[in-house]
DNA sequence: CAGTCATATTGACAAAGATCGATATAGATA
DNA sequence: TATCTATATCGATCTTTGTCAATATGACTG
């Protein structure tokens, strides 16, 4: 009954956000955990079509050609960029919906007022 | 010079940001890559003060003590949360000028406009 | 259809990370 | 000071990840 134990230890309070959304924000953050990653989707999106071709983004970051491809293939799994075919080579676009999404689970995460939408 | 080569593979266009600077943020977004953590962080900042003991963040989450103790030290090594010790029970809160920085890289990476300050 | 080019996949390896039990540290209390 | 409690660190294990060389796939070209 000190005043630290009143102080203390008492709220139970839970997350606001379920384990299941929680991984889910987890995974985009994840696919934005690596240096190279986090390049190459300023460099989409620094095109003025957010759109650039695969071919652009190797040699660029001084990656091999494998590894570029398997950092764009995670990006792409989360939704964060588009694939589209264009006769020989491939485009990667700026998926802004996503993106929409990431900013506004941030947003409602950290309870900031200009993402909560 | 088919219309192939001739629209594509041409630009080289370098990314926006640094090495450095997308090391930066790449930490922080592997802080917030684990489910853990994700909810950790929207525990603390649930909070009405933005801050929360530690002793109410073990138990929530159905990981065991050392684990939840290893997720803070990696949430307050990048600086999205304070340590205060008080008395016995030490105390974690929402760095929001670091949560500010990382919502402006955020839309620098992405060209969003909203979040370009 | 044979060759060339762009991109993806495979296989291998080293490094990093998540988790827990056991233990250490450090503050509070009696 | 001895003890209790809250949090951190250690050591071990298992999984995941970043990377590249080699190879495959799939599209255009002559």
């Amino acid at each position: 009954m000190t005043a630290v134990d009143a102080s203390c230890c008492e709220p139970g309070a839970q997350p606001s956000i379920d384990e299941a959304a929680a991984s889910d924000l987890a995974g985009l953050f994840k696919a934005l955990s690596d240096p190279v990653r986090v390049r190459l989707v300023a460099l989409i999106a620094a095109q003025p079509d957010r759109e650039v071709c695969a071919c652009d983004l190797v040699d660029v970051l001084g990656r091999s050609q494998p590894t570029i491809s398997h950092h764009l293939k995670q990006l792409h799994a989360v939704g964060l960029v588009d694939r589209e075919r264009r006769g020989a080579w491939i485009h990667y676009r700026i998926n802004d919906e996503v993106v929409a999404s990431l900013t506004g689970a941030l947003g409602q995460v950290f309870e900031v007022a200009e993402f909560a939408n």
